[in-house]
DNA sequence: AATTTCATGTAATTCGTTACATGATTCC
DNA sequence: GGAATCATGTAACGAATTACATGAAATT
């Protein structure tokens, strides 16, 4: 009945934080923006946006313009009306929310399932919960070689060339995601050296006022 | 209720077939063996082995092992040996349904969730089997690494620094998973070139009759 | 006019996990 | 004798999927 999730709800506000938009498009977002990592489909997606209007975090804003309005080819073209899609808004109490969400560094974090949804937003998060999420997940990734390079010593012979090669690729791949790892920490490193707070992509507030006084709508940028 | 999943039940029954386990070592071989990428809990596997029990394809052997073998601790009170030790053993139907389950190259085979226990038993896998599996999995990853790049190329401008760093890693990621399959699909072609059967890592039968004469426990290898 | 794409949703099912409950055996 | 590990299970839940159902708008 709940469909919150975790990943996905943390998505859905992180993207709709930046923009008001309806399901439809929210998907697509979703499955482009976030990566190869995960892929949603609107079985989840619709029950997890209703679930978030009624804790509050949402409003349904039904993109319903005026019907005296008829235009049956749409003059201009433009984004102007369609069937009553509704475009679902961030509220202040979700954008609050949502900043909760940022700002947590708990050991799940950097597991698997959350760290690419929280890569994802690091445009929107604060320098030093970066750091930790990236630490933290080194160091999570790191702990998993030396548990992979034990067994291999353990059992290297039982093994059959295939299961090795596996094996191997699979030590290869956790080797290279802790490079990658390394050079983003130091590359945060070197950023906060030098700089005491603009010039490293500043947690993006204010983009406008507290609500856009005009029509929220028409935002689709399609 | 059923429980019957597709990757666990074929890894169980893969695990099996090279000799009789029970339930907690076969864990342990599960989070071991088939690497990284699946790591799966008691939870899934005692119902898992219940339900292949019920379609016939494992037997359960309680492990009576002979008491005249006094343990220091031992029989005092207890009904037989130690405490009953469910060992499964995969039947003839059941290796009948392996061996179906391993020839089978449908287009999920190559999928994320399939693929690695489906290399997992390369090793019991025939030569023709595993070019199709690899080459399907290398042109899925292909036409994923084309949609991502069309999908980068229409959005460049829209995203952060880190959203961009996420697709960038995740594409080399898949890239490198490209190099890796072409590489294994031509070492298996020069394999089947030279040699017509033997050399190139035979399925693995007959370890020995049909079941294993003395007492399969002890054999926990540890 | 027909097809594709946009758009929203629900019901049933899948494939697992966590937390709980229990007890035996081995190590120190 | 107490802790760690071995060993087996069940109930409740979780987070998503697929298949289904519907219909409007744009494209051809």
């Amino acid at each position: 009945m709940s469909r919150r999730s975790g990943v996905l709800e943390f998505a859905v506000l992180g993207l709709l934080r930046e923009s008001p938009m309806h399901g439809y498009e929210l998907r697509k977002r979703l499955n482009t923006s976030l990566g190869v990592f995960r892929a949603f489909s609107y079985g989840s997606l619709y029950p997890c946006l209703k679930a978030l209007v009624q804790r509050g975090w949402l409003v349904e804003e039904p993109s319903a313009q005026p019907e005296e309005q008829l235009t049956p080819r749409a003059q201009a073209g433009s984004l102007a009306g369609r069937r009553a899609k509704i475009v679902y808004r961030l509220t202040a109490e979700g954008k609050e929310h949502f900043e909760d969400l940022l700002s947590q560094t708990g050991p799940d974090t950097w597991e698997d399932e959350h760290f690419g949804v929280r890569f994802a937003f690091f445009g929107q998060t604060s320098r030093d919960v970066r750091m930790r999420v990236l630490e933290g997940r080194r160091s999570r990734l790191e702990e998993r070689l030396a548990k992979m390079r034990a067994s291999l010593a353990r059992t290297r012979e039982r093994l059959d060339d295939y299961t090795l090669e596996l094996q191997r690729h699979g030590m290869e791949s956790v080797e290279r995601e802790v490079r990658w790892l390394t050079e983003l920490i130091e590359s945060e490193r070197k950023g906060s050296e030098r700089a005491g707070d603009e010039r490293t992509r500043r947690p993006a507030r204010e983009t406008g006022s507290d609500r856009p006084s005009s029509g929220p709508s028409d935002n689709t940028d399609r």
